[in-house]
RNA sequence: GGGGGCGUAGCUCAGUUGGUUAGAGCGCUUGCUUGACAUGCAAGAGGUCGCAGAUUCGAGUUCUGCCGUUCCCACCA
């Protein structure tokens, strides 16, 4: 057998062992009708992406729960695969192609798309290969990519059916247009920010009159669009305008004055300028009144012909001229500053332009409603379950959502016109003539959708729906999608309705919302910023298993978490730990198996508490892993493993090891072994490599520890009483180390204990080890504690009280100092417990075993005061 | 304007359905080359759980109000 390395090296085994499970087919799904099915689905990230620690801990949390799934005997899928991130793809190409000299528009959409799809082939890989790293145990066989052919059939089967029932039209609307990205948004896409800007006071001249009226906007290059001023039809100073015509200023149009209920009579001069083609509110104050559109701004956010004089100028430049203009007119009446919020582009940032546009919507109210219901009626539940009133909250104020984008990567638009009889066409396979007229002069539709259309169908679009195939029914609908509360309105929502009207089901039963990876100040990590941390870089560093630990140790659902290295540190310390506890174990126990179970060892007190502990770790892991409380069962499980394991029982276990009883040592080893044996399995979801690794090292293993079977909580060995009774063996022996130490006592000076005890038999079985960690020669049990003789220090513990004789060590005036502390606290509870006690309140309305643990504290606690007094005494 | 989150040890954070003496990691103090590990061991110090009320036998935990902080949504041109 190999020897184990002194320190954890994750470096030299973690890429093997990650080949040896693929080799294996570890990670493979498999429709097996024996076995529960449990499905996750990955969400997919952009194929332009990198990992980062937002990525590293989604993928951790997920990775964690389909280990334990797995090891717990379910059949598992967890379904992994790339988005292609239309917008975001192609923009970077879009850049490429500028520092190349050349534009989209000039290499045309076949060769565009060729290029796009290299680009894809290139980098698109890399994040899957980084996810390996990590560990992730999806089953990459079945890797899906939004732009398919599964995913794509699903697109146009999702889009014809809605399509079909008139969820999908086709209309001129206001929409969010990002002037660098020359596409539509939706609302989601769009990022708004408080900016500073200006307050412009431009006065509007009445017709046939010496009156002008003053309005205000933060947007004066939109005034070449306007074609009416609103104020309140209740609003005394306008009263008298209303229906008067103004000449607008620059551009000479002559607008109405229109009264609606929108102004607010309070706010800026209580007149508003009406841009009905660029700005949402306007439009609808325009769609009341019948008010001219009037675009003004091109797709490239420059003035268009309609803009006169303006025509070619940047919206910016327009702007600054138009205020000139004005100010030569004498119309310019002052300049505010004002913060505002304004919308940017999700992607490039850029300032978004309401403008009115024909674009393709999906209907929303009738999608919304069963999304609402199904979370309502628990079908899909929310952890952390504040996230739903989220997620209700968007989906109650939702609009329309607005799908298509001028954009060539992408799924696009199945829908065709005719250019004989104008027909429009969707059909589910592209048509070769027209239905209507007969014509084979059809043309497709030149946009594509937006990329959030085809991650809705993610769920059952990766398995084949609208094909009713193996897969589909065997793992839809999902289990649990776990992601960031900011992915919500995007994704969440979107899937829920989407598979709620396809699939008539919910596309999973659990939604686990994690918060934001942060930095060490707490501030996002951003690109801009450059304060991200490459999860790569960590785990070339610490190893994947340490950043996964990490990223879930002290993280409570749905709150964000600071990266820290420290974090990284203290869990390769963990996992260090548990490495050298391994190498202990194995060097001593040569040619001894680990035991299959527990029958036929004979078990020493020491033996029962850790079998007992182990037995409770195992029952509050699984019930934490259950609840998806994974930063609560990272800390128990570090706890048994560190405070229990290594910190106590192997310590214990050593006078058994070294004692020279043959037998002895067999059942010590064999309880090492198996305990080690079973933490590791506990262990084995949140630090998979380590586990595996020390795991192969095991004597009497057989297979991989990804594939054994997860550790099952048994009464039979809580032995409850027992434990209980042993952890008056360990407050003993901590006892007697703060004894020493409270009289400078060197660590290495044996010390002569005399027990005043009820529990000889308890203490006697434990000897040996009470003397190894206590740091004792000898254990004399007496009736008295003078017997011990005349100067000593004492302590009380809950199985005995101690007395140590010191001889010259003993500093009377600490010892007094200690004791009277000591006494101070045992005073302080026993009032504690009298002031309970007396209250009948209490007594008579608390649970029973309450009431009665209250009176053995009490008696327990009298009777440690009497001790201290009378060591005090003679003293 | 609407809705969340957070406020607990010097720092970063946990704290299950209300119930022993409120925990962890890091940092700090003291001691230790204890036959796995100094990436370690032992013993400690350190908290009016933001403030004020309420409910309860009992509140870090439930309710109300307030203060601070932070995020999301909406938005007045």
């Amino acid at each position: 057998m190999k020897e184990m390395k002194t320190t954890y090296d994750p470096k030299s085994f973690e890429d093997a062992i990650y080949a040896r499970w693929l080799k294996k087919g570890a990670f493979r799904a498999k429709i097996d009708p024996q076995k529960v099915p449990f499905t996750v689905m990955m969400p997919p990230p952009n194929i332009t992406g990198q990992l980062h620690m937002g990525h590293a801990m989604d993928e951790t949390m997920q990775d964690i729960i389909v280990r334990f799934k797995r090891m717990q005997g379910y059949s598992v899928l967890w379904q992994p695969g790339t988005d292609h991130a239309s917008l975001a793809t192609e923009h970077k190409i879009v850049e490429k192609l500028r520092e190349e000299g050349t534009t989209k528009e000039e290499l045309g959409r076949e060769e565009f798309l060729r290029r796009a799809y290299a680009w894809k082939e290139q980098y698109g890989g890399r994040i899957v290969e980084q996810l390996k790293k990590l560990g992730c145990s999806c089953d990459w066989d079945r890797l899906a990519f939004t732009m398919d052919e599964r995913c794509s059939r699903a697109v146009r089967e999702a889009f014809f059916r809605l399509y079909d029932k008139g969820l999908i039209y086709r209309g001129s609307r206001i929409i969010n247009w990002c002037p660098d990205c020359k596409t539509a948004l939706s609302d989601e896409e769009v990022a708004y920010s408080e900016d500073a800007g200006s307050f412009w006071y431009f006065n509007y001249p009445v017709e046939g009159s010496e009156e002008v009226i003053t309005i205000a906007t933060t947007r004066p290059e939109t005034m070449l669009g306007d074609t009416a001023v609103a104020v309140h039809p209740d609003d005394a100073r306008y009263k008298h305008l209303i229906g008067k015509t103004l000449i607008l200023p620059i551009v000479g149009r002559k607008i109405p004055v229109v009264a609606d209920e929108y102004v607010d009579p309070e706010f800026g001069t209580g007149a508003v300028k009406i841009t009905p083609a660029h700005d949402p509110n306007d439009f609808e104050v325009g769609l009341r009144h019948s008010l001219p559109m009037i675009r003004v701004l091109g797709d490239d956010g420059k003035v268009n012909a309609e803009g006169g004089k303006y025509a070619g100028f940047d919206r910016y430049e327009a702007r600054k001229r138009i205020v000139a203009e004005m100010e030569e007119l004498g119309l310019l009446v002052k300049i505010e500053a004002h913060t505002h919020n304004v919308g940017h582009c999700h992607r490039c940032n850029s300032t978004i332009e309401p403008i009115v546009s024909k674009q393709w919507f999906v209907k929303m109210a009738p999608l919304a409603k069963p999304a609402i219901d199904a979370v309502m009626k628990n079908k899909t539940k929310f952890t952390p379950d504040r996230f739903a009133k989220i997620y209700y909250n968007w989906l109650e104020n939702i609009r329309d959502w607005c799908i298509s984008r001028q954009l060539w990567w992408g799924h696009r638009i199945p829908v065709w016109y005719c250019e004989d009889c104008g027909a429009e066409i969707c059909s589910r396979e592209d048509p070769a003539v027209c239905p209507k007229c007969g014509s084979a002069h059809l043309k497709q539709d030149e946009d594509c959708l937006d990329t959030w259309f085809s991650s809705a169908l993610w769920p059952f679009s990766t398995l084949g729906w609208p094909e009713e195939t193996p897969e589909y029914k065997y793992f839809y609908p999902t289990d649990v999608l776990v992601t960031g509360y900011d992915i919500i309105p995007f994704w969440v929502m979107r899937m829920m309705f989407s598979g709620l009207r396809y699939t008539g089901k919910v596309p999973f039963r659990d939604v686990l919302i994690h918060g934001l990876v942060r930095d060490e100040k707490g501030r996002k990590m951003s690109k801009t910023l450059g304060n991200g941390v490459d999860p790569l870089e960590v785990i070339e560093k610490y190893g994947a298993d340490s950043l996964r630990l990490s990223l879930v140790t002290g993280v409570a659902p749905g709150n964000d978490t600071r990266y820290t290295e420290t974090k990284v540190e203290s869990s390769r310390n963990f996992i260090n730990k548990i490495w050298n506890a391994a190498r202990f174990v194995l060097m001593n126990a040569k040619d001894v198996q680990v035991p299959a179970d527990l029958t036929g060892i004979k078990l020493t007190p020491a033996d029962r508490w850790i079998i007992s502990r182990l037995m409770a770790t195992v029952r509050e892991v699984t019930i934490s892993l259950q609840k998806y409380d994974l930063g609560i069962a990272a800390d128990k499980l570090t706890a048994f493993v560190w405070d229990d394991f290594c910190d106590w029982y192997i310590e214990l276990s050593k006078p058994a090891l070294y004692g020279g009883d043959p037998e002895r040592k067999r059942a010590a080893l064999g309880v090492l072994m198996y305990v080690l044996k079973e933490t590791l399995k506990l262990l084995h979801p949140f630090a998979p490599f380590v586990t595996e690794e020390i795991y192969g090292y095991l004597p009497g293993t057989e297979g991989e520890i990804i594939n054994a079977r997860y550790p099952r909580y048994n009464s039979k060995f809580a032995y409850r009483e027992e434990a209980k009774a042993f952890e008056g063996v360990i407050g003993l022996i901590k006892a007697v180390r703060a004894m020493k130490v409270s009289v400078n006592c060197p660590p290495a000076k044996k010390v002569h204990l005399y027990l005043v005890t009820d529990a000889r038999r308890l203490i006697s079985v434990n000897k040996n080890s009470i003397l190894r960690l206590a740091g004792a020669s000898e254990i004399d049990f007496v009736e008295r504690g003078a017997a011990a003789g005349e100067k000593t220090v004492s302590q009380v513990t809950e199985i005995a009280h101690i007395f140590i004789p010191l001889g010259e060590l003993v500093n009377i005036e600490e010892e007094r100092a200690r004791l009277t502390k000591e006494l101070d606290r045992v005073i302080g509870e026993i009032a504690r417990a009298d002031g309970k006690l007396s209250n009948k309140n209490f007594t008579t309305k608390a649970p029973k075993k309450l009431v009665d643990d209250e009176y053995a504290k009490r008696d327990k606690y009298l009777e440690m005061k009497k001790k201290i007094e009378q060591q005090l005494e003679s003293l």
